[in-house]
DNA sequence: GAACCGTGGTT
DNA sequence: TAACCAAGGTT
């Protein structure tokens, strides 16, 4: 199967098959675009949803998010995880606001100089909001690019310049929207329609766990299935422990803080966390994170953008 | 390049 | 049930 091919078996699977989002409506804003990329790293569309919605309904632009606290969009995070995305995200758009006269930037070399947006985020809102001509690489995409074309179970861990190349050599050269105008089946396959279109396949049925190659568009030129669909011969891909550790010790000490109106009296925060030693730690990283202030006499809160006020020598 | 950074659903 | 996994980014 030739490339064109490729793109066209995908793009009318996707056309067919693709789920119903806010932020892929052809109405749908950059910042809309922007901002469910930023929830969605590293977390599961379902549990997006919500927050999203509630979030654009108070921030429609990023300007809007900017002329607040940064702690207030942490505690609208809520718990989709990662709580220093949300602070990336109230970084982006005050840059946004200060450098970019509030609209977001349209090309990747500006949106790769926000904070929190990587190699991946930069050519997602590129493409889906802009319909620029990106490799948009997600585990997704590596994941239906290992199966189909290098008969692998599994990508490795880390993407490769191959792999990269790979992904730039696939794209299609149309630039545009990445949704095709309604009722046109047979309408051309942009950059942006096959990112999409290639990261819906590995979320709906080339799967990590139970891929459903029963009903996979790829499945007769899959190489992985071709060569028997064996499993994956490597070095283990890294686990990730969590009971005990750091981070869910922050995610507790975090909650306590979310969750209360005003400032929090270090008791609170014992309460939350047994351990002493381990939750000092977590609270310094949390400070030093940004993510926690720290006020006068035992009192945290979220972070309010303003420095305290140093005490006068 | 590897470690670190949350949370909850699925298998 | 414990392990795995999820539209990554930063250090």
């Amino acid at each position: 199967m030739d490339s064109a091919e490729l793109h066209a078996t995908v793009a009318a699977w996707y056309r067919e098959n693709a789920r119903v989002l806010p932020w892929r409506e052809p109405t749908a804003s950059p910042w809309a675009v922007m901002v469910s990329e930023f929830m969605l790293q590293q977390t599961p569309v379902a549990r997006v949803l919500p927050v999203w919605e509630a979030w654009m309904a108070r921030w429609p632009t990023p300007a809007a998010l900017a002329a607040e606290p940064p702690g207030e969009a942490v505690r609208a995070w809520g718990r989709l995880g990662y709580p220093r995305r949300a602070l990336r995200l109230h970084a982006a758009a005050t840059a946004i606001r200060a450098d970019h006269g509030g609209r977001v930037p349209d090309d990747h070399a500006a949106l790769l100089a926000l904070p929190g947006v990587g190699a991946y985020t930069a050519a997602a809102v590129a493409s889906f909001a802009f319909g620029r001509r990106h490799a948009v690489l997600d585990t997704n995409v590596r994941r239906v690019l290992a199966r189909a074309l290098s008969g692998s179970q599994y990508p490795l861990n880390a993407a490769t310049a191959a792999e990269r190349a790979l992904a730039e050599q696939l794209l299609p050269h149309l630039e545009g929207p990445a949704n095709a105008p309604a009722g046109a089946p047979d309408a051309p396959v942009t950059a942006a329609e096959w990112a999409v279109a290639s990261m819906e396949l590995g979320a709906l049925v080339c799967t990590a766990r139970s891929p459903r190659c029963a009903d996979c568009p790829l499945a007769d030129a899959c190489a992985w299935t071709r060569a028997g669909r064996p499993a994956h011969d490597g070095p283990p891909r890294r686990g990730q422990s969590y009971a005990g550790t750091d981070r869910q010790a922050r995610g507790r000490l975090l909650a306590v803080l979310r969750d209360a109106d005003g400032p929090v009296p270090q008791a609170r925060l014992d309460e939350a966390w047994g351990e002493p030693v381990q939750r000092a730690r977590a609270l310094d990283g949390l400070v030093a994170d940004g993510l926690v202030e720290p006020l006068d006499d035992g009192l945290y809160q979220l972070p309010t953008g303003v420095p305290a006020a140093n005490p006068t020598p």
